[in-house]
DNA sequence: ATGAATATGTTATATCGTAACAAGTCAAGG
DNA sequence: CCTTGACTTGTTACGATATAACATATTCAT
C-alpha cells in the first residue's frame, strides 16, 4: 500500500503519528541488524518530534541541549545513517532531512513543500518514478537514485489564500 | 516541440550547440524586454561553453579572469536573473548551475546526471510533471515549481562498466 | 531634468558540509 | 579469557555554499 499525503497536511494525532514511525523503523533496524545506537535514534527521535524538515544543525542544537557534542559530525553522520537505510530523507531544495514516515515500505516519495507554513509530505511518488523511469530510459540512461520535490501552497494556506 | 535529451550524452557540436541557445536566449529575452547585461550575458557563455553544471564559484573564478569582480554576489545575482527567467537551471543536487538548452520553449526539465562522468542532461519531463501534478492535487496541494533530478549511469559509462 | 526602479560594487558574515585522525566499543574466533 | 578487526564516536580544523546590508551608479519614463 502507498502512502497516503493527505494526513501530513490534516490536524492529527502526532504521538500516535511518530509513536508508529519510530516503531516501524526500529523493526526494520532489527530486520538489517542496524544499530540504532543513542544518537541515531535520538536524531530520528528529534526528526519524528518536530514533524517537519529540520537543517543539520537545527538537529545538532537539539542533540546538544541533551548532552551529546555540539561539532556537525555528530549531526551529519547520524543523519546520514538514517538516510542511508531509509529512515530519513534528504530534502535538497531545503538543505534539510526529515524523517521517513513509512520506514521499511516499499516507497519512492514525492515531497511537497508549503512555500507558506513550512508544511512537507511525502506524496505517492510511484506514478511520478516509472514516468521518470520511462523517460531515463528512453535515452539509455540508467537510474540509481532520483529526488522528487515541489514547492507549492498546502491545501490549507490554499484556502486562506483566497 | 520537447527536448530530445539524447544528443547531450552523444558527442556532437558544441560549438552549435551553444550557440543556437544563446540565441535562443537572446530571442527570449528581446522578446520579455530583459535586459541581458555584460555580466549575465558572459554568465551565460560561460555555462553553455563548459556544457555541464558548474558551482556558483565555478562561475565566479571565470567571470573573475575576464575583468570581474571576484564578490560571491556577482555570480550569484546573476545566475539567480538567469534561472529566474528560465535561461538557466539549479541543480539542487549538486549546488550547481546550467544553462538551458531550451529557453522560451515550454518545458520541464528532468535532470539526468551522471554518476561516473558527471554529464548532465535535461530529458523531456512532461509526462513525470504530470504525474507530480496529479499526485499532488489527489491531496490538494498546489504546486507552484519543482524540481527532478536523478542520478545514475549515462548510456556511455553504463556500457564502460559492462 | 528629475524621481523611481533597476543594476552593480563592496564588505562582511551566515549557513551548510567534510577531511582527517584519535579514541573507544563491541562481537566473533582462537 | 583475550585478541583482533569492524564499526562507532570524539574532536579539531577547515572547505564550500549562499546571503545580508548598504553604497553607488545606471537606466528609463515622466
Ligand atoms: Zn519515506
Ligand atoms: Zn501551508
Ligand atoms: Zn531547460
Ligand atoms: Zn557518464
Amino acid at each position: 500500500m502507498e502512502p497516503d499525503a493527505t494526513l501530513a497536511f490534516a490536524s492529527h494525532d502526532h504521538a500516535t503519528c511518530r509513536e508508529t514511525a519510530l516503531a516501524q523503523a526500529e523493526a526494520v533496524a532489527r530486520a538489517q541488524g542496524l544499530r540504532l545506537t543513542p544518537v541515531r535514534r535520538r536524531t530520528l527521535e528529534i526528526l519524528l518530534e518536530a514533524h517537519k524538515a529540520l537543517g543539520a544543525y537545527d538537529v545538532l542544537d537539539r542533540l546538544a541541549e541533551e548532552g551529546f557534542a555540539r561539532q556537525p559530525p555528530v549531526a551529519y553522520r547520524a543523519l546520514d545513517f538514517l538516510v542511508e537505510h531509509g529512515l530519513a530523507h534528504r530534502i535538497r531544495r531545503l538543505n534539510a532531512f526529515a524523517a521517513c514516515l513509512h520506514p521499511g515500505e516499499e516507497h519512492m516519495p514525492a515531497f511537497l513543500i508549503c512555500a507558506e507554513c513550512h508544511a512537507l509530505a511525502e506524496a505517492p511518488g510511484v506514478a511520478v518514478a516509472e514516468a521518470l523511469q520511462a523517460a531515463a530510459a528512453s535515452v539509455g540512461f540508467d537510474i540509481e537514485r532520483m529526488n522528487i520535490e515541489a514547492v507549492g501552497l498546502c491545501p490549507a494556506c490554499r484556502d486562506s489564500a483566497a
